[in-house]
DNA sequence: CGTTTTTGACCGGCGC
DNA sequence: GCGCCGGTCAAAAACG
């Protein structure tokens, strides 16, 4: 299982209302955090599509549903949190999901509810809530994202086009950490890549910011995305 | 030849 | 104030 400590060296933890592995059991993780976010991901072996973000406005109750992909032929799984309240997921009983609903002020879930597994097939398999600290103002950041996957290549494809623009070597790792920014002109979206020290066969990848555009599809990609836009946005 | 990567320099925040 | 550390810059090299 995950700990928040794995991450605590990897991102800023002071927006942090929890995390979700994907698929269950689970080499992936995504951070869910109050300023941001929801990732939207298909999740295919080396290949990684975040395919939108929810704007943090985005007024709506949880949906949360899994659909096949046609292309890869695996389950795709789509998270909308929103509203005034962050939604959440959490596995109790084996087999059974349920989603609370968090309070923003005490993150205490104030709603659960329970539902089977089997009926509704979701692939989230974990969130745990954590307090946020709310006293000292501090400087606004950037919403981030990150997820780990146990991946072979460094960079996986997420549909956009990324310049390499630095490489740092961070203290007690072996495995230099690389710097991103998407290429598009104003857009300021950056992302790091980097192995985990304790299994290097795990990449982690951590988005910062909200791209101003689409991504940029080669050729092939674009169909099932642009439905799932259609359908969110 | 335009674009991307490489890599040491530079810079700012933070702890001591 | 100083040194460490992580993030960014930018010139040169590499790439296609």
């Amino acid at each position: 299982m995950f700990s928040q400590s794995l991450f605590e060296d990897h991102q800023d933890m002071s927006s942090q209302l929890g995390f979700f592995s994907y698929p269950p059991n689970c080499n992936n993780m995504g951070i869910i955090s109050s300023t941001t976010t929801l990732p939207f991901i298909g999740y295919n072996q080396n290949t990684l599509k975040t395919l939108t973000m929810i704007p943090p406005s985005f007024d709506h109750s949880l949906n949360i549903q899994s659909t096949p992909d046609p292309r890869h032929k695996e389950d795709l799984i789509t998270t909308i949190f929103g509203g005034p309240h962050l939604l959440s997921l959490q596995k109790s009983p084996p087999n059974t999901w349920a989603w609370g609903e968090v309070n923003n002020e005490s993150s205490n879930i104030i709603k659960r509810r329970e539902f089977d597994h089997h009926e509704h097939n979701l692939g989230v398999s974990s969130i745990k809530m954590k307090k946020i600290k709310s006293s000292s103002r501090r400087k606004v950041r950037e919403p981030r994202f990150c997820f780990k996957t146990m991946s072979d290549v460094d960079v996986l494809d997420d549909g956009y086009k990324w310049r390499k623009y630095g490489q740092k070597v961070v203290k007690n790792t072996q495995h230099p950490r690389s710097y991103y920014r998407c290429t598009q002109d104003n857009c300021r979206v950056k992302k790091r890549v980097e192995r985990l020290a304790e299994d290097p066969r795990m990449v982690i990848t951590t988005y910062e910011g909200r791209h101003v555009h689409s991504p940029s599809h080669d050729e092939e990609d674009s169909q099932a995305s642009s439905q799932l836009n259609n359908l969110l946005w």
